[in-house]
DNA sequence: TTCTTTTTTTAGGTTTACCTAAAAATATTT
DNA sequence: AAATATTTTTAGGTAAACCTAAAAAAAGAA
């Protein structure tokens, strides 16, 4: 596998996470994402398409070629690799981990990458609960899914939050919850589509509907 | 302190270990330690002196202000930690370390380094008996002598190979000398200035010359 | 000292990765 | 369908970090 330079690993990195969610990646998303200008996506997209990375037709959006998609796995997982890393050996705590892991995930030794796994213990998820891809690339597709469809009883981990403002953190905080937590629903109240739930042998605490609506999980 | 980039630092790096020998260090000489042209490094000297990181008057050489030599000890100080890391942790040969870590050196979070440090023991020097600066830039001279210097024996250790290729790590594997090793020389020839060594009570084997001007030891 | 060689700097060019502003294509309303 | 709005691309420009070739300065020899 070729060598690319940062900015090339962070635009493809960031296809591989929106094409999750769309299949398709439109200019404006990706501007967005990677907080620069629809011109300069127009002329990243032009060179990676030359590089055989990517399916792109002017004015129709673009995802990654299967070759593309490798290469996102390889960024994905020394990105996952140093974040289990930091948290686990250097007790970075968990919203610390990713500003760093963003600059260490452009050394690309692969002998590095797989001494840092082998070093590890071959971990299977970052400290978000996100899985590591091996060294083939392989990784493992955990959906997530909102609390609100979280079934009693079923252990799962907190993978995502939909909303990034200020209250909703001081909510999380004041609850213990952040991205990493394990957790089960307890009961669920069909009045108000609230419910009770529960961290490790913690006492049981209720969540609003709005809350759960914004907490996505992984089954585990 | 403020963030450089990556070729900033690298020239910031190869000025401070060029004027540990010349106290003033030429653009030629530059040039060539970072396999790069001298117009090159005219353009980065006028960069860094607007940067108050140099010392620099065209055609004088130049020389890094205290600024600039803080700012190499924070370098040098990552890239030896790193090469600790992969030694120790990561079982890496002590060839390899030196390719990984002048990119890791590069990733400037101070906590990631802080950490780091702690994590390894705040180990005091490299896998190549370098002396590493602690969080305040301190660093360790520590008065070593070439094995050429050391008088017959005279019980030493060696702390410091000043060649850090596959070929004398080979040499010097075979030898069964490395950082730590403790020798005494028994005898020295003045035809080829080779002498016999001696580790511990096994029997004495001789060095060349070459080799035993790379070796660096500190008298016990 | 004067000539010659070497070193260093300047001038001007390239590539990468950005940018703004304008044009073109596409999507949405009316 | 036409008008309007939005999205995307193109055109042209900047800054960083390189380069080559030529000019200028310094160093070494004659
Ligand atoms: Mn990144
Ligand atoms: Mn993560
Ligand atoms: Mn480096
Ligand atoms: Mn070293």
């Amino acid at each position: 596998m070729l060598n690319y330079s940062t900015s090339e690993e962070n635009y493809i990195k960031a296809i591989f996470h929106l094409q999750q969610e769309d299949g398709t990646v439109t200019t404006n998303e990706l501007a967005n994402e990677l907080k620069t200008k629809p011109a300069s996506v127009t002329d990243m997209m032009k060179k990676l398409k030359v590089k055989k990375l990517l399916h792109y037709q002017p004015y129709q959006g673009f995802r990654l070629s299967s070759e593309g998609n490798k290469v996102a796995l390889t960024i994905i997982r020394r990105h996952r690799l140093w974040e289990y890393f930091l948290a686990e050996k250097l007790k970075f705590s968990w919203d610390e981990v990713h500003a760093v892991a963003e600059h260490l995930e452009h050394v690309s030794s692969k002998k590095l990458i797989d001494k840092l796994d082998e070093f590890l213990g071959f971990p299977r998820t970052d400290p978000h609960g996100d899985p590591i891809p091996d060294m083939n690339g392989k990784i493992e597709t955990s959906k997530q899914i909102p609390l609100t469809e979280l079934a009693a009883n079923k252990p799962a981990v907190v993978c995502h939050v939909s909303d990034q403002s200020t209250e909703i953190l001081d909510l999380l905080r004041h609850k213990n919850i952040s991205i990493g937590t394990k957790l089960e629903v307890k009961k669920k109240f069909d009045f108000d589509d609230s419910m009770e739930v529960r961290i490790g042998r913690h006492p049981a605490f209720t969540i609003s509907k709005q809350l759960a609506e914004n907490i996505f999980v992984q089954i585990t």
